[in-house]
DNA sequence: GTCCCGATAGACATCGATGTCAGAAATATT
DNA sequence: AATATTTCTGACATCGATGTCTATCGGGAC
């Protein structure tokens, strides 16, 4: 059979409480009681049956992981970060796939948190940008955390983020400085905030550096290949036509890659390439594609961080719960500076 | 406060016990008593706590599922195809890295497994080719299934995998029917059981049309983009070179097809590319890639049943636990015959 | 009409931990 | 030394379900 706390308990000549106690770093216990519960708890082999601990309470140990696209990158780079601080803290991770478009979502959340009584969910975008998610996390009583929200001035929730904007901005000023004049621009889907952040950076900089924006070089997609495939179609078709793209994601800027490959249009000697997110594709994509790496599992490990504050629950406005961390520009041949070469 | 089964049967006007047989499905209850419990629950928007239901069952509705690299476009789609089913038999997954190469995954196995007491572990390659982990499970006593383990035919335990010998027999047998005499082949990690069956059947296939395999036009790889990359630069180099190259999967057909280029051969003019898995990033590729579709979502979901099935944990050897799933070959114009194309 | 049997339903103990509260021991105060 | 205060510890109830066992119900066989 398995050891339970009675049998600790009976070895050690103490309550199951004090075991209770001892098991869960309480205080008002006694080193010397400690360390005579802490052996036994060794030779025994002692491990605390969750479910009983759950039960009695009110606790689960347990943080949800939600995900609208769990098969992306992004979402096991954020998975592996979450999953490692967990295991660290003695806390289990449940990913789920979230489908805000079905007509059970609803549900499914509400199943997970009751029957599961989740200590804490952590919001992948666009999910995170979600009006009706977060009021129905709100109602079931679940603290969370999002990652990229909307607009983190005046929430009422912590959130993790890299500031997108001034990344954008960053990498378009690089775009310049390598003496780029006419830069065109994929727009990512409007359903997530990172792409009216993107843009806004990649605008800013171009008034920045006093060049004007030629709005018919700013196109729309929706962060996926083909539609960073088509864009690039269309800009390489202008004329005159940009001399570098900047696409809002990498996914999008692989289209790009491909539009100019079918094309013979040289990259970069006669278009420059510019992605977003250090998705593996850039990596694998000839020439390697210039990004912008964000922590993504750093990010997930921070959400972690936060849920698992003790005083989280009472406060989420409270700014400390609001994490921004740093990014990079990995420059690679797609722009003509490849430090990393494939 | 929450609705827990006392709520639920005092408004059915009947006994606990009665509520639980009804939510288990179980026999021995009058139809119109079931409806009556039905009706409340739905009212009430009863859920069971799934912690009391553990403990008290001794069974924890949880199975997890097991992964060497979580971040693999093969353990996304896996991980979809396991939760779904799990969703609709109401169960959870939990999805776990696990690495070998630590010193100390025992210890995080062990303390998983009897923590939350899992009712059962789906092991992903190249876990599932793994004595030692094969043996700890067994000791932990948690039923497993294995996907694509080493060799099916003596197993004691259930098992999800394709015919992969005869997948890549079918995929050599495609290019030499497009005309293709000298094919390259490249090899995939040892580690993984899979290499040798795919390399089986590329030699079995080029021994059925009576083709000479030239040793020197097979390499060895590891699965990743830069062993084909590596790999499809060598076989370019070569005199007289293959006309066709089968990558064993399609990191690595992805390498070559960068390798190609590179060295500004022609595909699929010049040079026919196949992979295998069909990975996303096959479809990225320009020109997409010829691949095997493993339907892995559906084996994620087929391991989720066999353990799920209440007679698997005492006969885990019967041959009604070693399910083997189709697969297809998907035509792209990496071998000149795309009706996908990109 | 009685007896028997299977189907149905409920009472009660139980799973393994933690919360509450009160009593015992140790320490501080006068 | 007696009392007040604080620090430990354990008895017992409790969390919310299911397992076991027994009682009741209804219908068919005699």
């Amino acid at each position: 059979m398995t050891v339970t706390i009675k049998d600790v308990a009976a070895h050690a000549g103490v309550s199951t409480k004090t075991v209770s106690r001892v098991m869960n770093g309480e205080q008002h216990v006694r080193t010397h009681v400690r360390e005579a519960v802490m052996r036994v708890v060794g030779e025994l082999g002692y491990r605390p049956n969750a479910y009983a601990r759950s039960l009695s309470s009110a606790r689960s140990y347990l943080i949800a992981l939600f995900f609208d696209d769990p098969a992306s990158g992004y979402a096991t780079a954020m998975q592996r970060g979450a999953l490692m601080r967990c295991r660290e803290r003695h806390y289990h991770l449940l990913v789920q796939p979230l489908d805000l478009a079905s007509a059970t979502w609803v549900d499914e959340l509400t199943e997970t948190a009751q029957s599961l009584r989740l200590d804490g969910a952590i919001l992948a975008p666009p999910l995170s940008q979600n009006g009706a998610l977060l009021a129905k996390l709100t109602a079931l009583q679940i603290p969370f955390v999002c990652i990229s929200p909307a607009d983190t001035g005046r929430a009422a929730f912590g959130s993790v983020e890299i500031d997108e904007e001034r990344a954008a901005y960053d990498m378009t000023a690089r775009l310049i400085a390598l003496g780029h004049r006419d830069i065109g621009f994929i727009e990512g889907d409007r359903a997530h905030a990172s792409s009216a952040k993107r843009r806004a950076g990649f605008v800013a900089a171009m008034a920045a550096a006093g060049l004007a924006v030629d709005e018919r070089h700013m196109l729309r997609g929706d962060f996926s290949f083909r539609s960073g495939l088509e864009a690039g179609e269309a800009l390489l078709a202008m004329r005159p036509r940009p001399s570098a793209i900047f696409a809002s994601n990498d996914d999008m800027a692989l289209g790009v890659s491909v539009a100019a490959l079918k094309h013979h249009v040289a990259v970069p000697a006669d278009l420059a390439i510019a992605g977003f997110d250090d998705a593996a594709t850039a990596r694998l994509a000839w020439p390697p594609i210039t990004t912008i790496r964000q922590p993504v599992s750093e990010m997930g490990a921070a959400a972690v961080d936060i849920l698992i504050d003790p005083g989280y629950r009472a406060n989420m406005a409270a700014a400390e719960y609001r994490r921004r961390l740093g990014y990079d520009l990995v420059a690679r041949d797609s722009t003509g500076e490849g430090a990393e070469t494939a």
